[in-house]
DNA sequence: TTGTAAGCGTTATCAC
DNA sequence: GTGATAACGCTTACAA
């Protein structure tokens, strides 16, 4: 592990400063030195120090993506589109889970000079530290005071998966929702606001005996479903806030008999990639793209600085109607 | 940003030296200063610069992950074990996709102590450039000389797949493979012998009438499915190298009216989160555990240095009978 | 057990 | 346009 920029500036015959200079393509350096330099580092295989860099410059060139999970397909989808930003422009990207440890600035300090929160829970006491470290931060999927958020409109996506639902002759709209806690700001609140308002709207019947908690895993779908179809009048509709819960609810229609979209329809959100296959109804989301739209979004603000103030995004979503919300045999 | 080493060594009646060695539990510090330090340090909220600790030591205390894709279940799932296993151990993850940019050494050197390399091709040129770089690397999911790996027996996992299928009864069983290059080394290789062999020695017939290739994708594992169908005998049974290949067969198998595991049974390999719930018979892998497993490993190298010479090691698969390979009515 | 001080490889501020 | 050179904040022999 041998070369130093003392070595290019010496073979090169300037100074190590003009290697500095040259190599990060600053302006006021000859172009014919400035050739030179390259030659010579890259015959010499010349690999800058980072960590001398960063120590100098005050600057890591590197950004922190947390998630709560990592594996999860939501995630890791949205951590894909932030990866292929990211490396793109030479940016380290470092990886960080909650679930696997409490998230704490002082593995953060220093580190990076930036942060993409994937769906973390607005209520979490860490993530207002994070904020607070005062680095370029950004959220995806959710909302929280002092960052700005790339999400979709949570309230929106809910309405038209309900209004799908309704559109389809349905009357007794059963809800498979997240989490119990009903915390504002976040989607599974917002999901339910946007299903409660179209219900209301239509004059149709809600209740705690049409609606069960998912906690957004497939398994928790597949109980919430169970739930819903014990009770003495189940629904012939159900919404559920993330495909993976529908998948479950579907799999929960199956042992009992009942195929989805012909016995109860089924609408989620997110456009997750089985859905095609389990053809089920969706409101998707441009999961890559809201991964893609933050991380540009902090490219720019290592960049120049905080430009304009920091401002949330709202990306669009798009109905996609399958087998599982055909409208029911009459 | 603010308070450094020497904040922390005057506050505290010591050198910057002691400071060092007290904080990170080097012996020879009495105890009653060690902990007067660590006091002072949490009083004074001070953190370490990576940088600066970096420079003067040598070690980046961060380990680079590359993946072919981020999102893709098997990667993902890889990665939360490795990064549970690094994180817990307080080691950086610094995350690249081979998908997105070529994976050079120089984005390598000096930016991490050690390669973790999932699922990297190993006729990839880059891949012999990363392991001549001289860290510690260690692959999963493939082989490659110069490197340990973590991995299943491929050509066992094959075995007992294609086996469970002829147990079933049948004689005319379909592969749907990876990729229809042959590099050696490679699972889609490994699982091919696995698959030839049993059929030989059961005397089956094989042949390229009997195969297809999938690209290990959903689409892929689709059409494939299709091709076998469009052939003059069909098979009655067919081995998926992995579980979404299967996920697609079957969906092509539904859109025949042809009922997987009734019709035409069907064995992947993975253990696909999915798998469970669309009935597939699978040979899993215990596809967290080899990013623990290797995680681990990684650690070990990074505190010892070199001890024992690299050793790859086979994780042992499970037989995981489902709907999708029932036996066939009579 | 503790302190001194020489690096570690860049960057950035001034002069020139 | 280029060159000295002082940081940057820590680690680590070497002394004491």
């Amino acid at each position: 592990m041998g070369i130093t920029i003392r070595d290019v500036a010496a073979a090169a015959g300037v100074s190590t400063a003009t290697v500095s200079r040259a190599l990060r393509g600053l302006p006021n350096v000859d172009e014919v030195t400035r050739q030179r330099v390259r030659d010579v580092a890259t015959h010499l295989d010349y690999v800058i120090s980072p960590s001398a860099s960063r120590l100098a410059s005050g600057r890591t060139g590197s950004v922190a993506v947390i998630t709560p999970a990592v594996s999860r397909w939501f995630f890791a989808t949205v951590l894909s589109g932030v990866e292929s930003v990211l490396q793109d422009a030479g940016v380290d990207l470092l990886l960080q889970s909650t679930a696997t440890a409490t998230i704490s600035p002082a593995r953060l300090r220093g580190r990076v000079d930036g942060v993409l929160a994937i769906s973390v829970p607005p209520e979490d006491p860490q993530l207002q530290r994070v904020i607070d470290l005062g680095l370029p931060t950004s959220l995806i999927g959710t909302w929280c005071e002092g960052a700005p958020s790339v999400m979709i409109d949570d309230v929106q996506a809910a309405v038209t998966a309900t209004r799908h639902l309704i559109d389809q002759g349905h009357q007794r709209i059963g809800l498979i929702s997240g989490s119990a806690d009903g915390a504002p700001a976040t989607p599974s609140y917002a999901r339910r606001t946007g299903f409660l308002e179209t219900m209301q709207t239509a004059t149709l019947e809600v209740g705690p005996q049409l609606e069960a908690h998912g906690q957004f895993t497939i398994d928790g779908g597949e109980q919430a479903m169970e739930q819903l179809l014990a009770s003495e009048t189940p629904p012939t509709a159900v919404f559920a806030m993330s495909d993976e819960m529908a998948f479950g609810a579907m799999r929960a229609l199956r042992r009992h008999g009942l195929a989805p979209g012909q016995d109860v329809a089924l609408v989620g959100i997110d456009g997750h990639d089985m859905s095609e296959y389990l053809e089920l109804s969706t409101v998707a989301q441009p999961v890559v793209e809201l991964g893609r739209i933050a991380a540009t979004w902090m490219l720019e603000q290592l960049a120049d600085g905080p430009t304009r103030p920091p401002e949330s995004i709202l990306v669009p979503t798009t109905l996609i109607v399958r087998g599982s919300s055909a409208r029911p045999r009459l």
